[in-house]
DNA sequence: ATAAATACGACCTATTTGGTCCTGTATATT
DNA sequence: AATATACAGGACCAAATAGGTCGTATTTAT
């Protein structure tokens, strides 16, 4: 529990390393795979997210790849988390509709307490909190 | 992603219960189980971990049950979730001995940001914070 | 034309989580 | 003493999630 996914921290390492290269160069996914080790085919898919949801660009063709679109100070962590993993939560209380009465009457409150802390927390992160160079 | 298990849910729900009831009283598993629908066996091993870090208090036999026995306002919620489900951690960098150099240098630091936000944040919040009745 | 790059769905595998079963031990009650 | 009740805990299975692969299509610089 409360682990980020691999998916999470692939991107993480791509945009912290575009973000170093400055925001007009463009990144391949290749590029980024071989230097970090890490599944060229998980990292692909993990950017077509991002460049779905405009948090980064893509540009096809032979000296192609990706470029920064939005500013990471102006994106919130909570959105980054469910660009990648869809929506979070830390219970799917409200999906749940089998749940019995008794049992979401006595857990619903404590559950919620634990949620709307985690989330504001991830709010008040951006993601240049996290992918900033030191 | 950043969802508590059921293992937690149903150690929360008890305890609360068990708040409820008061300090002197007995609760068992199954009151706890048949009352809330939840797995009695499931239950009764996650009491069996709080019982181990003392946080709660068994009593064998007939009549027979579990009592609190620390302050739930004195219990971090980090500690009590890696009671539950061991040590936590957003990454397993420092296990993850076969990890390549240069990845762990270009990540470690923004997932070690991230687990420290986390780690704080729950070290702040008290398991009362979370049983408590509203 | 060709090669290099993204786009994306289908699919498989591994790990984690959730849940069950069985046996043992302590103890209040009769 | 016998019995029923409650905790203790290991072994094991099932379901869900996460991690990873494959194949194919599309765009575009050279």
């Amino acid at each position: 529990m409360l682990k980020i996914t691999r998916k999470v921290e692939y991107a993480l390492i791509a945009l912290s390393q575009m973000q170093l290269k400055g925001d007009e160069s463009l990144t391949s996914v290749k590029e980024i795979a071989l230097q970090n080790d890490i599944p060229y085919e998980l990292l692909a898919k993990t950017m077509q997210l991002l460049a779905r949801a405009k948090i980064v660009e893509a540009v096809k063709g032979p000296q192609g790849g990706y470029r920064l679109k939005q500013d990471p100070s102006k994106i919130k962590m909570t959105s980054f988390f469910e660009i990648i993993e869809g929506p979070m939560g830390f219970m799917d209380c409200s999906f749940d509709s089998d749940c019995e009465q008794i049992r979401s009457c006595s857990i619903r409150t404590p559950i919620q307490r634990i949620n709307d802390s985690i989330r504001e927390m991830f709010n008040n992160i951006s993601l240049n909190d996290i992918t900033r160079a030191v």
